[in-house]
DNA sequence: CATGAATGAGCTTTCATTCAT
DNA sequence: TATGAATGAAAGCTCATTCAT
């Protein structure tokens, strides 16, 4: 072996790793927490036994992709709500992303309570999901606040609450008569009109 | 043989299929889809037989407790929704009926939009059960609206899909801070806050 | 109860043993040696307990069918044989009530040597029917070569395998292109021709 | 890795997957169409998941070893229907080869006519199966006609089902009195004897 | 190192048999 | 005595994991 080979094969090694948890995510977009160590394999041309190299065992391929996933979609939420200074414009960029993650890791976000994730992640890391989720969320809601564009009177907990809900059960609307970004605006507009306390004459 | 000894024979069987669906329910509760059937067996002391000579496989099982538990749920956030004329007092009966039976039937909302339950129950009712959900509140708001208790500005649809979603996200704050009646006073409240639209001039 | 109800009673369990093997053999006609006691039990209009209050077991009521096919099939075998002094009357009787039974009870016919009859009838038993029905033919043959009408080479025992086997395998042609009774005349007229051994000088 | 040690791999899966068929083979001689997986599994040293990575379900692996066993006995057949001009050697060598492939796979004949068989091999191959053990009697007889060794008054077709019903009917006689070898002497000069037409004067 | 054949625990489902009613 | 609900052993099949090559 040649020095550029072995070079080639830990380059290789490396992707290998990121290639895995690419091909993972789309077989998870096909079967859930049902997805099988052998159709992954299948589909990243790779034997059983080169997975077992990366990922000690199933869970730890399934913490991976569920990490990962997380990691992309509280990242795509943190900089659309820190994108502007002027806090409706950032809860709009913020349902926008809100609602584009969702769509995009739904299969995800359609089992984040399911008891069998609980025991995969542990418990704690699970729930810290979710409160960094509401937390950043919150803290636009707070700045809004503070700046005097939203309500006063506004519970900011329960507005964090309630918009990330908002995320997961507006996506249901989609087939029907939305499309993602109508969606979007129409949401952002509705949750405008209730923050900023407008009342048409 | 007399109807009343036919009677019996019957009732314990009845019985019998009820303790399934009991049992199922919550070793659902523990387990979600994954139930085992053999545990249920185990929890009801029946053999696994028994089970099979109500329901012709799990899927029939599973599709059984479903159909129970969102029955129930619709009828009590019905029930709920149109306990008042009272717009008011309707979302706060809706609710507290909504995070009640968020919190009994956790495991079910949890993988309510899984794609193994659509492949079980047959994907149209599973949409129409999300869609029944939201009709139900929906038609609360309307309601609210047209008796002027509620902001004329308001988006019904984005109103209900909101709440709904709430209801969901809310129970994450459950372990933290709140007790559940705690919870649905602030939540309500924060509702109300916002759809009565009252702002301090 | 009155003596009349217990005569009925008593008489309708007679008939019942009757009709259950009646219903047996004509399930078995269907599934073969897999049939189930449930549904024989239901084709019956009786319980499964009853089949069990007539037969030790399942295999009991196995044997029992056997048995029964097996004593018609012989009963209509030996009455052919003997229809007539004749030899040659007496063999195309045969042939014809060899082809009849063996369509008749095709389904039991086809499993006659499998391995699990064996274990069922205990194997000498099993041996026996197939010498029973062997002698018969025989006998016959025998007494067709005493009688100077069939060729005095004739091996007899090889002529009553040859006969027996014939039935079984020409069965298959039936679907094809004859209809039974033709069957068993071009039979009878194929072993007539080589047993009466006329050649042309 | 080097070509001879792919190939060394799959040799090794090459073994197994014939160990499997062969060890099925001699249990379906004990158990007949009821073979069980785990007990193939056990004789063969293998575990049940190598069974399924060769066959696809029991009725894989069964259709495999009917194939093979039908495949074997026809090729016997066929080579010993051709082994010499002489009618009189092949049709010998016939009933020798008919008989020895009838007691090799005896477990097998005896279920050729059972309806599960029909169910696991499409019917019609079933049926042809049977068409072509046939076919290859008649012209061996057809052949024996027209070279003027067998009798010109013979029915062929009717002789071919004979011939053939009479091997898996001479085998009862087997544990008796004869020696299979006898037997097919026997039952050959027999039926030559009838074919040939020669009475003593 | 990568591979994928082998493994076997574990799950669903069936069906002969029992027994309370 | 007839019934059929209950039983559970036993069978087929899957899939995460290992390990010889």
């Amino acid at each position: 072996m040649e020095p550029g080979e072995v070079l080639t094969k830990r380059a290789d090694a490396v992707t290998n790793r990121a290639r895995i948890i690419e091909v993972a995510l789309s077989v998870f977009a096909e079967c859930g927490l049902e997805l099988e160590m052998n159709v992954i394999a299948a589909r990243a041309h790779l034997g059983v036994g080169t997975l077992y190299r990366h990922f000690a065992n199933r869970e730890g391929l399934l913490r991976a992709i569920v990490q990962r996933a997380v990691d992309d979609a509280l990242t795509q939420m943190r900089s659309a709500a820190s994108a502007s200074d002027d806090p409706v414009v950032s809860l709009q960029a913020l349902v926008s992303a809100g609602l584009h993650t969702q769509q995009q890791y739904r299969p995800l976000f359609a089992v984040m309570r399911d008891p069998r994730l609980a025991k995969l992640l542990d418990s704690p890391y699970a729930q810290s999901i979710r409160t960094q989720f509401r937390k950043t969320v919150r803290e636009l809601i707070d700045h809004g606040i503070e700046v005097g564009v939203f309500r006063n009177d506004l519970d900011a907990e329960m507005a964090a609450v309630t918009i990330m809900g908002s995320f997961t059960s507006a996506i249901d609307l989609l087939g029907t008569s939305y499309s993602l970004d109508e969606l979007a605006q129409r949401l952002s507009h509705f949750l405008l009109t209730m923050f900023t306390g407008k009342t048409e004459k």
